[in-house]
Parts: structure tokens; sequence; C-alpha cells
DNA sequence: CGGATAGTACGGCGGCCGCCGAAGCGTCGC
DNA sequence: GCGACGCTTCGGCGGCCGCCGTACTATCCG
């Protein structure tokens, strides 16, 4: 157990890890870019981690992609990062950017403000019922996710949490993990609401998305400059 | 992130923060002894985690008693245990003892084949739903606990979470954790069916409580020395 | 009030490990 | 095929940090 935790305690490999959160595999170079190592040196932290069976990689011609082993692995980082978060260190962390505040990647579902006025519109219209511990589908969230065109009984099949929250540690609020979660930010891919921006876990809401994601989720994240309020929900 | 990571990556304080894992609180020669450290290393070692706000501390008299700061930092080690049993090491992990295999402390709830086959009774009889992510309780689950004594609604009035499940690292199956976990583990000990060994996280089954356990929840815990079948459950 | 005990503060030793330079292997592209 | 590129391995350097011996403070006990 010592030695899962010493592995996330090295900043560089923390660096790699916190890169590999939003779900996607990357090249041995770019995650030694974002470690702010030598590609000499990541190559020996890669190699410390796939051996313990934290990521996974594949070969890919002369590159080689790193992902995260799975959720489990995706899950324990968060937790981590919630008790990091919850004991502030000596210095202060520095300000986060806005738009990772605003949206982003978390493993393979949505974070930041967006994921969580998601999660409050679903909960407030009673589609989905989050608990601090665990969270259900309701019969009226399976007709509306089904009128979305996600599948819901796809993802409950699967071996893995189905409607797990996730506490997100910008807005210290939860939002939707899980299968679920995953389901339905691929959806959001898929219609083209949302777009990734590439290399960074942000992402951003294109306007096409800016108005559907109003109509059909009442969610409104206008550009701020006021970090404290939540965005606004209307049920 | 990286620094509460290698924090809990030191042998000797991951030794420490396990034996706060059942939930009470030790004194500082005590997490000394069960770290394999000199008194000198083991005060280093608290003054950093406590620095870290990963543990409190309460004084007391020349004593100085250390407890886990909050069941957040309980779950993050419950997860950093997870991967680190799924990612098998290179030395085979030394059998753990059948004594801890059998009934154990998880923080506060009740971990081991006991919890596994309360929580499995509990779901058979329809008085919780444990999924992969969360649970609830039912309407029925709420009446059960009401006739043994225990209030629900109490355990769900609190701001931590209500009926979490937790993967047992031993069994591999789920047992019931967060406030209703917590409150079934404190009533059987003030029922005096199951007990405490002095020092240690294991917990033994009264006489008394093998023939209550069997007859409201139907769980024959018997000593066995065949370490791969299930615990019976009879609904 | 003196001795015993629990806990803490300081200093130096030693080892582990992260880091990069140099070099080796495999793949892609002109 | 030859050079460029990506990744890995090896070796040695350097620093961080865990460790304990010593010394100090605070508390309990007779």
């Amino acid at each position: 157990m010592a030695a899962v935790a010493a592995l996330v305690g090295d900043p560089a490999r923390a660096n790699i890890l916190c890169a590999l959160m939003d779900g996607r595999a990357y090249a041995a170079g770019e995650l030694a870019y974002v470690a702010h190592v030598s590609p000499q040196t990541a190559s020996g932290h890669l190699a410390k981690l796939a051996d313990a069976k934290l990521i996974a990689s594949s070969p890919a011609g002369r590159h080689r992609y790193f992902r995260l082993a799975g959720p489990h692995v995706a899950a324990m980082l968060e937790s981590i990062m919630a008790v990091a978060s919850a004991s502030p260190p000596r210095v202060k962390p520095p300000r986060v950017a806005d738009d990772m505040r605003a949206a982003r990647m978390c493993y393979d579902h949505l974070a930041g403000r967006l994921g969580v006025a998601l999660a409050d519109t679903l909960q407030a219209r009673g589609f989905v019922e989050i608990g601090t511990d665990g969270g259900i589908v309701t019969n009226a969230g399976e007709m509306f996710f089904a009128e979305l065109g996600i599948d819901i009984a796809a993802a409950r099949s699967g071996r893995r949490a189905f409607c797990r929250p996730c506490i997100d540690w910008s807005e210290r609020r939860p939002h939707l993990a899980g299968a679920v979660g995953g389901a339905l930010a691929k959806h959001l891919f898929d219609l083209n609401w949302i777009a990734r921006v590439r290399d960074k876990r942000v992402v951003t809401i294109t306007p096409k998305g800016r108005l559907q994601l109003a109509r059909v989720f009442g969610v409104d994240l206008e550009h701020r400059h006021d970090h404290t309020a939540p965005a606004r929900v209307s049920a």
C-alpha cells in the first residue's frame, strides 16, 4: 500500500497521473513535457507506474501511449485530491485557471461548473437522486436519458460504478461520475455541444451547445469574473 | 496532491494510518510500536501528518492521542488499499491472519467476512440496496433497523456519507460503510454481540453474538480453515 | 520534591531515489 | 538505406529524508 502511495507521491509522477485523469491516452514524450522532466526520466517513471499496474500502455509505431489502468485508479486519485484540497498546504495553490474551473474532464465525465450544474439540474428535475455517498437514476430520468439518445441500460450492464457522485475539487460540490456520467459526457461530445481543447483537460462549450444546454438542461454557464457564485440553474 | 500521497507513501506513516483506520485514537508511543520505529521518529511522522491535516491530535495528560482527521481520509486510504491489492507487488503479501479476515473494523464500520455477510443478508432481505457505486436503505430496512434499536433518521441527518459501499480488500466484495455501517457496528458493540481485541482492528464475535447474529441476520460465521468459500448466508 | 515516563527538538549519518548525459534499439520518411 | 525521431537503458552525481542518539520539557506518582 505504501508502495502505491509512494508512486503517486512523486511530483513528476503525480503530474503524469493528473494528466491521464482526463481518460485519454498520451505518448511518453507528452507526459514528459507535462511532468517537466526529460524523456528518459519520464520513461523511468512510466515504467514504474506500469509495473505497479497503475497505468497501461499501448505501443503504436514509434510512439507508446499510456492511459490509466482503470476507473479504480481514477477514483483513488480523485480521493487523494479531495484530501489534498481539504488540507491546505503551506503555500497557497496558484489560482486555478478560470477555463479549468468552468468545464473540464474528470477521467471520462464532466467536472467544473458545467459538471456541477448538470448534476444540479438532473437532481432538481428528479431525474437522478444524488446522495453524499451514491446515486440512482429514477424512472423519469431513464426516460429523459432515452429521449436524449443515451442508452442507460447499456451503461447499467457494465461492471463499473453506475452512478457514482464525485466531489468536484474546484467547486467543492458533487458532480456526476460513473457510467452515467461517462455516457452523458460522451453523448454531449457526439452532439458537438462541447469540445475538447487539444492536450488539455479543459472542455469548451460550442455556440450550438450553449443554446442547447440552456434549452434542454436550463444550464446557463456564462462567462463570469466572479469566482464565488454558482452557475445559474433553472428547473 | 503529491505531498499528501508522499506522506502516505512512507512505510512507517502508512502503518500508522492503517492502525488509525479502525477509527480509534492511539497514543504516540503505541503508533511508534506499530510503525516499528523509535518514538522520536514516530513523533516526527505524526507532526508531519498532523501538519497536513491527515490526523488530529488530542492532548491528554502526558499522553497525546491521534486519530484520523475525518471520514474523507479513511475513504482515501481505503481507495489506495483497493488499488494496492489490485496491483499485486513483486513479493506475495504475507497471508493475512485468519482472525483479521474473519471480522475487523474499517474506520468505524465492520469489514471482513462478517461485514460482507451482514451486507449480503441486508441486501438479500431487501433492507438495503447496494450497487457498485452507492446504496440506499429501503422502507422495510428502516423498519428493521428501528426494531433493532438503531435510529436511521439520526444517521441520515449527519453530513457524512449515509450508506456508502466499501470494497473489502480481503474479501474483494462490498460491505456496508458510511453512517449506516457505523451505526450498525456501534449497535452490535452496545449489544455485546461483538467485541474488540485490544490494540488491534480485529473484532471477535461473542458467544451471545454468535447466537443472535444467526437468529437475527442468519449469519453463521463458523471457524473455517477454507479461505475461499464465502460465509454462509440464509435469507 | 525527586524520579520515572511520555513526548518533543536537534544534529549528523546513511541510503534511497530522482535527475540527466550518453548510448542503444526500433520505427517512420524522404 | 540513411538520417531523423521516439523511447528506453545504463551509469554516476546529488539531494532529500528517514533514522536514531542525545538532550530537553511536561506530566504523573509517591
